[in-house]
DNA sequence: GTCTATACTTCGATAGAC
DNA sequence: GTCTATCGAAGTATAGAC
């Protein structure tokens, strides 16, 4: 029975590199490359750092969708906060990289459970925030206005699909379908500030 | 140089065997599961024989995804078909097990690049079928009507996702989504058909 | 068409010295 | 906290017999 088995501080600088490590291999070549030999080589480090600091690769995936919802929980927050809170949203949803890596959690979801409720946790409580302020928008719309939980759903939908698709390299449709966007963001909040 | 290398004919009942076997991981286990040993031990074989109808597991995925597709343009066509196509598109679109294994594929082809094309054209080929179906039906539709090209992106986009959110067991939003779509689908096309 | 045998690489993970 | 050393398992791929 080994029950003891040294885990380094959570706080330590290397752990931090080493995550860093693993979510820049994730996005570039997705997560089957995320391996402790690739992101400790990727660090600069020796392999069984990783498991000194991870005591199972699992346990490094699940640091790095934690570190990553507090991440986008607080970039949400600020989204929130700007004089257009609907277009900073879908802003931030259509970042490539963040759509990148979500994507890439999911299909890893797919078969580790531990992973998937880690996951689905945060998403919730993103998806419930971000229903909460486009109700406080559509508030003083008119009676024909789409029900905010419906927003909040097609808004993400409609950007992972665009990132995933463009991709590929794929644009069919894409022009329209912006546009559309667009036109809906007009109608709620007005025009695009300029900059 | 070994320029002779033998590979199984594309007719084989064993090499629709090992694709079969592929897909069956690939949809409870992912991508990283699709390995030359496991497949094989799937559909009851020697790992050799993977390497004998796949030169390497690339071709594998590249046949698997060709598969797929040509059985998708089918479905599509019947979709197409049945009096109440958009509502059939999206039935077809809300399908588990294509939608898994699509955004399997796509994640798989954000690293290699053989496999990226081969989605991409026939995803394109599949998109623009879609949209000029739609466009018919759309036809005799209201001037307020949204353009064809969006609508195939928003149905693709939603189906895709709310699948892949209830894999996750994610709930939040679905049930307004849903009812939007269905409202959608009552407006243009009538209600649903009794069974 | 399927088998045995096999080469070589990479993987996760641990023990124990410094 | 980082190192050397090392295990056994699993990965892709090939050669050649039957």
């Amino acid at each position: 029975m080994t029950v003891t088995r040294r885990i380094g501080a959570e706080d330590s600088a290397t752990r931090a590199a080493l995550l860093d490590a693993a979510q820049q291999l994730m996005l570039e070549e997705g997560y089957a490359a995320v391996t402790s030999r690739r992101v400790a080589a990727k660090a600069g480090l020796k392999p069984q750092l990783v498991h000194y600091y991870f005591r199972t690769m699992d346990d490094l995936f699940i640091a790095l969708v934690r570190r990553g919802a507090e991440q986008n929980l607080e970039r949400q927050s600020r989204a929130l906060a700007s004089p257009q809170p609907l277009r900073a949203l879908w802003e931030f949803s259509s970042d490539p990289a963040g759509t990148t890596l979500t994507m890439e959690f999911s299909a890893l979801a797919n078969h580790r459970k531990a992973i998937r409720s880690e996951l689905a946790t945060y998403a919730e409580r993103f998806r419930r925030r971000e229903t909460e302020a486009i109700a406080d928008v559509l508030a003083h719309a008119g009676a024909e206005a789409l029900p905010p939980e419906a927003v909040a759903v097609l808004m993400t939908s409609v950007s992972r699909i665009l990132v995933l698709e463009e991709a590929l390299g794929m644009t069919t449709g894409h022009a329209e379908m912006r546009a559309l966007v667009e036109q809906y963001l007009e109608r709620s909040e007005g025009p695009a500030p300029q900059r």
